[in-house]
DNA sequence: TCTGGGGTCCTAGGACCC
DNA sequence: TCTGGGGTCCTAGGACCC
């Protein structure tokens, strides 16, 4: 237990102080947007990795009846029949972004917590100020700075936090800031009586159902009842966004510098892959980028696992998906050893004849490389410096792609055509991350 | 009919999040 | 024809131990 914590019928619970959650509004809509204003006011998604669905949407978009997560093939006709418009996700850009947002939200406060790329939770305790006027102010300077639109939601926990955002991207009248803190208990209970249990952070698409037909259907009501019956009909998870939604803090979300824990790599294909060979390139590529992103954090692996299936939507198909995970011993961070493992791991779950549509590898049981760890009845030395340390050929080849781009040095079992990989069709440039794409303003 | 009583560790799967 | 890619935590059940 650290400092402010307190204990709660014997759990350790942090004292309740405001907290703030600032998010981007439709935030890769809106980043693509920043470059190419003639976009604002027009409906405007984002699609995912494969141009196969959509993963944002404007305003306007919603409007349409867009859905999240809706397939691109239903909804394309609205490019000619509505105006509408849709963009390849350009990761590289909202990371940049995301960066510059966070950088600015953190100018507010010292206890900044980013949850995802878009989204950050501030502690807004000792603020003098009122702390609509504080979020305000906020809002107006990321959006003069980095031109995204944002909306603050403020509450006792992460959980009301959560619900106060929503509350605020709803309903207009709020002008973008909604504080819980700051309402009469009547207020709040009306407010929460007016938003759906489904709308709860922590309460998904198979919870909502059953909690309505146990007569639950709103926040208010998931308030009120008893988190000992919840956490017997349900799990410890929902009792505690029950005494979250009361006020009560349960919810720990870590120190963002804490190193992952699994690390994954997959994607679907963009067109139908049947041989194993062009499999097993692609296996090898995911392999790579994994081991890369798993040096990035200091890490090792104990374990992989390689999973390939075909589509889950061709009704004609059997479904199939396979998996199998090996050991990593010792663990390790070696590409080559990692991308040789995933082969291994392939050729034992591989069946012909299949019609793959997506492959994946995942790194587990990752441990730090700075504890060392010697196979207990292994030959291995301590790796010094001489000469032969497999860690200095991976930290030359992670600068050079560093320096140079990724991919510029990479294993030749990767492939070079990859035709499984899909590209992007509708990409907009690197606008501020390489100086070749750097927009050019004409004075 | 009756068939011990704890523990720990591991894994698969389910729920959620963005 | 065409349907994303990451993550987290928790639980239940089996293996195994004494």
């Amino acid at each position: 237990m650290g400092r402010g914590d307190v204990l709660h019928q014997g759990v350790a619970v942090k004292t309740s102080r405001p907290v703030a959650l600032i998010d981007g509004n439709s935030f890769y809509c809106s980043c693509e947007r920043v470059f190419r204003p003639a976009l604002v006011g027009r409906p405007l998604i984002v699609l995912s990795n494969n141009d196969g669905c959509a993963i944002a949407r404007t305003a306007e978009a919603k409007a349409l009846g867009i859905k999240m997560g809706q397939p691109w093939f239903e909804i394309r006709h609205l490019e000619r029949d509505a105006g509408l418009v849709a963009l390849s996700a350009n990761f590289e850009l909202y990371a940049d972004i995301s960066d510059r947002m966070m950088a600015i939200i953190g100018q507010f406060g010292p206890d900044q917590h980013i949850y995802s790329i878009d989204e950050s939770f501030l502690f807004v305790d000792g603020i003098r100020d009122n702390l609509t006027d504080y979020a305000q102010q906020m809002r107006a300077r990321v959006l003069q700075w980095v031109g995204i639109p944002t909306c603050v939601g403020i509450g006792s926990t992460y959980t009301q936090a959560k619900l106060a955002n929503h509350v605020a991207k709803k309903r207009p009248h709020w002008n973008g800031v909604c504080d819980l803190t700051a309402m009469p208990r009547g207020a709040l209970a009306t407010l929460m009586r007016e938003v759906d249990v489904g709308n709860v952070w922590g309460v998904g698409p198979r919870l909502a159902p059953r909690l309505r037909e146990l007569g639950i259907a709103s926040a208010l009501d998931l308030a009120r009842a008893a988190p000992e019956a919840i956490a017997g009909e349900f799990s410890v998870v929902l009792a505690r966004t029950v005494r979250e939604l009361r006020g009560t803090p349960c919810i720990d979300l870590g120190a963002d510098t804490a190193p992952r824990k699994q690390i994954m790599t997959s994607r679907s294909f963009g067109r139908v892959v049947l041989d194993q060979a062009e499999l097993a390139e692609a296996i090898a590529e995911f392999a790579e980028r994994a081991a890369h992103r798993l040096r990035a954090q200091r890490s090792r692996a104990g374990a992989l696992q390689v999973f390939i299936r075909n589509s889950p939507f061709r009704e004609r198909e059997a479904p199939f998906s396979a998996a199998t995970s090996i050991r990593l011993t010792p663990a390790t961070q070696d590409t080559r050893q990692i991308v040789q493992a995933a082969r291994y791991a392939l050729r034992g779950i591989f069946r012909q004849g299949v019609r793959y549509a997506k492959a994946g590898v995942m790194l587990f049981d990752l441990s730090s490389v700075d504890v060392e760890q010697l196979e207990l009845f292994g030959a291995d030395e301590p790796m010094t410096g001489n000469g032969r340390d497999p860690q200095a050929l991976m930290q030359t080849i992670d600068a050079l792609n560093a320096r140079f781009g990724r991919g510029t040095v990479k294993l030749a079992g990767a492939g070079l055509a990859q035709e499984w990989r899909h590209r992007p069709e509708r990409l907009t440039p690197a606008y501020t991350t390489d100086w070749n794409q750097l927009p050019i303003v004409r004075a």
